[in-house]
DNA sequence: ACTGCCATGTAAGACGTTACATGATTAA
DNA sequence: TTAATCATGTAACGTCTTACATGGCAGT
């Protein structure tokens, strides 16, 4: 249930936008956080402009749709961030891969260790590349900072964590 | 994909194992990484025994059924431990709702925050409650102890972040 | 003409959650 | 005898992924 959420606040950020915009958005920033396709995307929108969250507007170039939020919609958003979670847990299988490192031979997890640095670093660079070229420090963006500095911070941490010590602890 | 090695490598662990006993782990130690219910345990089971992944041995007092890993099943895990990615991305509803902070009121912002501080210092103190009563040290059950650190590190990170002086970034 | 990107959609299947359903054993 | 925990399963529903499918417009 959280695809709506995403894709609301987004419109709210962003007045008109079409699907391919808000795509290109999940491309580029939040589907660090919040992943979605268009496969996802554009049904996702047909269910929210039939409830009345978002509504259509105007038309563009290539039969594009832009979409703008309604007061509904902005209320139901509000009300998601207010209330908080209980939210779907977070699955990452990295993390379940530590736990049976013990099934690979000592130099088979130290280079599996030494992939995920490059794995982390990889993303490190695109979260530095987003930080240089959006400038944008209008109200609306700034949260966009607030998330950018949250993914830097816990990539870091989990780099800093891989190029430590760990290897010897997997000796037999 | 990942809840079938979640249980062979369980399975390759700790050697016999009812489906219940799987379950425990995943609520005591796995689930932070790989959440699973009974609802999906006990079928994935009957899936990998049908496979020839794991099977049945002896019989335990109510109903229980152990299973235990097979050759193939090892080869299975460890060819997943291998290859590595690509892993389904992550979703993260607490990362999202970063990005929208400024939907909210500054102080209902601020109030947000902290309530994360304190589910994530929660999170912590059950980090550390397992690794104070883990103390088995045999070579199997080291790469526990690396998952557990990794848990322990990234969760200080957010923490540390929650608690920065980001606020202030969010006024109007 | 052709390539590439813009732009939208659907269908089938895999995966995950909630709710329903049942029975065995132990401790109070 | 009652409650708690052990122990297993299924059905319906929702969400996510992969693959299929189509057309517009711009530049070479």
């Amino acid at each position: 249930m959280s695809l709506r959420y995403a894709l609301l606040g987004l419109l709210a950020t962003e007045q008109p936008a079409t699907g391919y915009a808000l795509l290109k958005h999940f491309e580029r920033t939040l589907g660090y956080a919040w992943p979605a396709g268009h496969y996802q995307i554009y049904p996702e929108l047909a269910r929210l402009r039939d409830e009345g969250l978002i509504r259509r507007v105007g038309m563009e170039p290539r039969g594009a749709k832009p979409y703008e939020i309604t007061k509904a919609g902005l209320e139901e958003v509000r009300r998601w961030m207010r209330q908080g979670g209980p939210d779907r847990p977070v699955r990452s299988a990295p993390a379940l891969r530590l736990f049976f490192l013990w099934l690979l031979e000592p130099d088979e997890a130290v280079e599996y260790l030494r992939s995920e640095v490059e794995r982390h670093k990889a993303v490190l660079a695109e979260y530095e590349e987003i930080a240089k070229e959006d400038v944008a420090d209008v109200r609306k963006q700034r949260s966009f900072r607030v998330a950018l500095e949250a993914g830097l911070r816990t990539t870091r941490a989990r780099i800093e964590f891989l190029e430590g010590p760990k290897p010897a602890t997997l000796e037999p």
